[in-house]
RNA sequence: GCUCAUAUAGCUCAGUCGGUAGAGCACUUCCUUGGUAAGGAAGAGGUCAGGCGUUCGAAUCGCCUUAUGAGCACCA
């Protein structure tokens, strides 16, 4: 005789086994009519779950959060549906809600075209308005292996073999005459999909996600509650790649990315003037904090790069190049070696520790070509590296010291939630187990002394140490890494780099490397999508441009161009004959943050007529003056 | 690197059935001297990514290479 107890505390009593369906119908048929689900101490279950014994019950409805996944879930079974239906002989894997929608894995032969696309999705609104019942059967494991290798689905087989644990129930959810192996829960049917969802791309993808594995075909769908928010997803998708970086940085002038050199970047002024400006930023910032920087060379003896463990673990990545006299160099895919060959020139003492050396150095990794993506991946990018030497037991205040840095930072971009992950010791590593024990110890410490919340990576670390990993996310939501923390004990014991300390004995220090941007390159690229090229004034290429009604006040606009410049102002003229209105606009899709207008009027009284970016007419006023408002 | 797609003027893009290349913007020149998001006219601009093939004939069809895009794998 179970008693239900409602979210809102109240309590309902049913003399038998009771259903989610059941008790939404016994509290209104509005209700029943809307159950999606249901929630059973906190566990999602089907509509049509029994309930036998006392339990804490919600009902799921289009309003909660997890209807939203359950929808997608159903899209991705209906969208298999419509495949197999279509197109017999396709075998399905796996197909599970994601952010935003969901995706299907097909093994099938022939490619999936556009046009398929298209029809997929028809007969996917063909199955919602069949509006099939869905529901869920558990099979024994025999049952089940025959049913999918009759059908020949062998990956469907593969998962009952290798994915369900021995003896967990397995269970099928039928809708019509199609079904698939999962876990659930469901819709109560397909009709409940309703017609908020869209069929919107297909791309490879390895089986389990392993390269080595075979490559399936991946259908990509987003699913909402109805049309409407589906539009508005569609209309947030368009608008987000307006502001595409690669987009902004062909329209503002301020990179191109050539065929010959795939994977660099060419920066023309105006880029390279915001570069600059980030980089005088850095050295502000790491003045202030106590580093010193130093440079190293971009290309060194292959012998380097096999003490740093490089040559043996890293060797993909990286450019080398053979001379005359056949010597091999490489060009450097990490700073951290040449930094080390610098501490270890001449003594060092426990009182130079700890010592914090900066370097802006150019890095080259060979990228596989497919990863390559405009400004956030490239194969030569600077960083804004340091290596701190310290002893174990500066490292952990050091740790602290780079966090609070690298998120104070980001604040002066506006980045306020900042993603951290934990990347632990991989596979292909360097160094004794006891010696990443501490290392892992200390970043955590670090975090844990911060409250800082954190991801967990575990064997994504560095070979040489494990990583902390700062996360900035791109206009349409893909995650980019940008700071990076790495402790590590293996590369001073490679290069045997030592300090005396006060008992006179010699010591080997602890290195910390780390980056705050970490590639200018793509922080540059980052910053481009999240201002939407409209750069706050201090990091505006062009601050100001002066601009003349006829030809008459040009060598006013020269004079006025010319104070603002020796003001520390970067300003430009615009002497072009055309109309105001037409440099206006022109210098509004710039995304100049100041138009300053000099008709006879501003000649008569000196002065200059200010115009913001945002098109507000802040009136006349002497240069002095308005030099006075941008430097505030 | 893998799968699929794409590559035409500086940019954004048309180009039908295989018959020898087009628009808008930008550019140059001229006219216009106009007060806050596009004044007018004329002109110039192309090895249709590169290569090989099919064909009387290829931007168009096929193959290869390169680059780019989406995703996967890899990674700052």
């Amino acid at each position: 005789m179970p008693q239900i107890t409602l979210p809102d505390g109240s309590h309902r009593q049913f003399d038998q086994a009771v259903s989610i369906m059941d008790i939404a119908g016994d509290i209104g048929p509005g209700l029943a009519r809307a159950t999606l689900a249901g929630k059973v101490d906190g566990q999602l279950v089907d509509a049509t779950y029994l309930i036998e014994t006392d339990a804490d019950v919600a009902i799921v409805t289009s309003r909660d959060e997890e209807a939203l996944e359950l929808l997608r879930h159903d899209a991705a079974h209906v969208m298999a549906q419509a495949v197999q239906e279509l197109y017999p002989g396709t075998q399905v894997t796996i197909g599970p809600a994601i952010e935003e929608g969901f995706y299907y894995d097909f093994a099938r032969e022939e490619p999936f075209t556009p046009e398929d696309l298209v029809e997929i999705e028809k007969r996917m609104l063909e199955i919602v308005k069949r509006d099939l019942p869905i529901e869920r059967e558990v099979l024994d494991r025999e049952t089940a292996r025959k049913i999918f290798t009759d059908l020949g689905e062998h990956y469907k087989v593969e998962i009952i073999d290798q994915n369900i644990p021995e003896g967990d129930e397995i269970s099928i959810y039928r809708q019509g005459d199609w079904f698939d192996i999962c876990r659930g829960p469901h819709l109560p049917s397909t009709g409940k999909l309703g017609n908020g969802f869209k069929v919107m791309k297909v791309a490879g993808a390895y089986w389990r996600g392993d390269s080595r594995n075979e490559m399936l075909q991946r259908i990509y769908g987003t699913a909402w509650p109805d049309r409407k928010q589906l539009k508005a997803y569609l209309h947030r998708i368009e608008e987000a790649e307006k502001r595409d970086h690669r987009k902004l940085g062909r329209q503002l002038e301020l990179f191109l990315l050539h065929e010959e050199a795939p994977g660099s970047v060419f920066w023309h002024p105006k880029g390279w003037t915001l570069f600059n400006l980030l980089i005088n930023y850095m050295r502000k910032r790491q003045d202030e904090a106590g580093y010193v920087e130093v440079n190293t060379p971009d290309v060194m003896d292959r012998s380097l790069w096999e003490t740093s463990g490089h040559w043996e673990n890293y060797r993909e990545h990286m450019f080398s190049t053979q001379t005359e006299d056949e010597r091999v160099f490489a060009l450097k895919p990490m700073n951290c070696p040449g930094s080390v060959l610098m501490f270890a020139q001449g003594l060092k003492s426990y009182r130079d520790l700890p010592l914090r050396m900066a370097e802006l150095g150019k890095v080259h990794r060979y990228e596989p070509s497919g990863a390559l993506h405009g400004l956030l991946r490239v194969r030569h990018f600077t960083q804004d590296d340091a290596h701190v030497y310290c002893t174990e037991e500066q490292m952990e205040q050091e740790c602290i010291d780079v966090i609070a840095l690298v998120l104070d930072i980001y604040k002066d971009f506006g980045f306020e939630d900042v993603v951290i992950k934990f990347s632990d010791r991989p596979q292909n590593r360097i160094g004794s187990d006891e010696i990443w024990d501490r290392l892992e110890g200390a970043l955590i410490n670090a975090l844990d002394s911060m409250n800082l919340d954190y991801k967990s990576f575990p064997g994504e670390g560095a070979f040489y140490g494990p990583k902390l990993e700062f996360v900035l996310r791109d206009a349409i939501g893909r995650d980019w890494q940008c700071g990076t923390l790495q402790v590590d004990m293996n590369l001073p014991e490679r290069f045997d780099i030592s300090y005396v300390a006060e008992d006179g004995n010699r010591y080997r220090p602890v290195m910390l490397h780390r980056a705050l941007f970490g590639s200018l390159e793509r922080f540059f690229g980052i910053l481009l999508e999240h201002y939407e090229g409209k750069f706050p004034l201090w990091l505006a290429p062009v601050q100001a441009v002066v601009m003349n009604i006829t030809d008459k006040q040009a060598p006013y606009v020269e004079k006025v161009e010319k104070m603002l410049k020796n003001q520390g102002i970067r300003a430009q003229s615009d002497l072009r004959n055309e109309k105001v209105g037409f440099k206006i606009r022109e210098h509004t899709l710039q995304r100049i943050p100041y138009m300053l207008v000099v008709g006879d009027r501003e000649v008569e009284e000196e002065s200059i007529a200010v115009r913001s970016l945002g098109g507000e007419d802040l009136g006349s006023m002497a240069v002095g003056q308005f030099v006075q408002m941008v430097r505030q």
